[in-house]
DNA sequence: AATGAATGAGCTTTCATTCAT
DNA sequence: AATGAATGAAAGCTCATTCAT
């Protein structure tokens, strides 16, 4: 039975991730519990609290996002791994970045597992930062709490605005950041 | 009774104002009525639908924000004015921005005296923006919309993150925008 | 002020029999006083209690049906004047009748003078009837009562199926009356 | 745990009889669920909408009435069966007709089971009146809609009168049907 | 005497969460 | 371990009725 509970938290978490993406903080459980297949308890047992699902989904999704980052602290040009990140993060941000805002609604409290995942994300966007100012391709007193509180903010924008509009607005943030890429 | 009626709708107004600030989307027509010292159904009576106190509000802060910005217009240095505007935008924009989100909400269909707010609201940023063009003190392609959307995402990010943090993401911004203030 | 007591009272009295005919008990008090261009504070100085009002139209209306029966009674053809007498009960109170219904919603309570009201409704009614029962134009053995519920009934049905099939069921019920006019 | 739903739909539908039937269209949900011993919540899952709940208890009971019907076709006396059926209609219907009432609020739009059970109901009837008029105990003009309005009408007026002046009401409709039972 | 604003109770409906099977 | 049913609390909204002017 132990293969039946791992497959259905990740069903769940699946379609967590693209309820809450799709409609953002309306999503009620229960769409969430008929989308993965599952009984609505199931999704409870799982996760005890609404909350809890959606650290859990923010977590994964932080992970995915991670792996895409790693994927450009190996590549050739760094400052134009920097522009990618940029773009990356807002793009594939854009609807799930719902999800980091629902971690906020209570105000604070995030737990501890959500705290560790967002450490490590920083620490990939680190990476990638400093190899494009090591190679002059970024602003030197950019930090990571910079790029990601920007990066947060344009996220925040794209699904209110035309696609034209983001993309002017990430270039002039990417000005701003010295990005050469 | 009409002195009654307008004291009471102003008292929604702000109360609307702080809570929808405060709470976002999840701010419930109950809890401002109690802040407002009102009952619930004096708030339909004055906005009969929750849509419509929120256009209400968000038009009122419209107009307060523009107010503010036409003072910008007639200041001695345009480029100083210039930043002054996206500081203020984004810092009164903080808590309150949530209205401009709820207004899209809907995708579209809002009212025509919205609309009417949200233009007169992009034309003072204009000549904000215009004014330091001309003095050489704002990149020359920089449009009203570049400025409406990064004001915007900036100010989303307000309420998440440390002041210093959002200070120092403003000066990347306007950088980016070639703003010599 | 007694001329505009009594002109608002006869407006709002009229207001009532339209609305309520055509709402029935989803008719409000304040569609009533807007259609009678009146305050909804007036409304209810000249009726404390909604079922004041109910009342108070529904003993209005019996009186103009009975002035209506009234003319019947000297008509030549008794026969005749007692068909016309169920006809007419039947389709004017079609869509007024949800005031008799409205009446009995409380179970009982009728006021006195909705009772006096009714009372000399029959009156008129057992004139015509005990006319045509004279003339050989109406079963002997019918009685007011037998007249006024088969009436009441009929017009009930009134707004729910066709005229067509509304007209053959008051020509059953008349035949079942040994009515022949 | 099938077992209470299937008990509790049970109740809520009993509960929704009565209710419906006693206060008619003033009927309100919690009421119901009260009468169930079902929190309100339990009667939206069974019913989504109080149309819904509407619809299943006239389905219900046509449903009932039908089953009566069906055991007239097979009495031996055609006359008596007709007869006993309006009786039996106009009794029984009494306080439930209502709900047949409520279903045309909307002005139609009755969904496709309740039409079908309208129909079926129709069909009791027809054959129950065809063998009447083949023996000669019914106007052999008179249809199905005529006996369906005459006994509706007269159903209405169940409640609000004394029940030995209903009696002499039906009497007087089935002379007019022709009947002899 | 007349009004428009205010109100509290109530209605339909939804949702996160808990039980019984 | 998994499920569907049950639930209480709350949300948006309406209505008969009462006040302040």
């Amino acid at each position: 039975m132990r293969r039946d509970g791992a497959e259905n938290r990740e069903r769940i978490l699946l379609a967590a991730e693209h309820v809450f993406g799709t409609g953002g903080a309306a999503a009620s459980t229960e769409e969430i519990a008929r989308q993965a297949k599952v009984g609505v308890a199931t999704v409870f047992r799982h996760f005890p609290t609404k909350q809890d699902l959606i650290e859990a989904t923010a977590v994964r999704y932080l992970q995915k996002l991670e792996e895409q980052l790693r994927l450009l602290i190996d590549e050739a040009d760094p400052g134009r791994a920097f522009v990618s990140l940029v773009q990356t993060l807002v793009s594939t941000g854009a609807t799930k970045m719902t999800l980091l805002n629902l971690l906020h609604t209570d105000g604070q409290g995030l737990s501890e597992p959500v705290t560790a995942a967002v450490h490590t994300f920083y620490d990939a966007i680190q990476q990638v930062l400093e190899r494009a100012q090591a190679a002059g391709a970024a602003r030197p007193d950019a930090t990571v709490q910079d790029v990601s509180v920007l990066v947060r903010a344009l996220a925040h924008v794209v699904p209110l605005v035309a696609d034209a509009a983001v993309d002017r607005a990430v270039k002039i943030v990417l000005d701003g950041l010295g990005a050469t890429g």
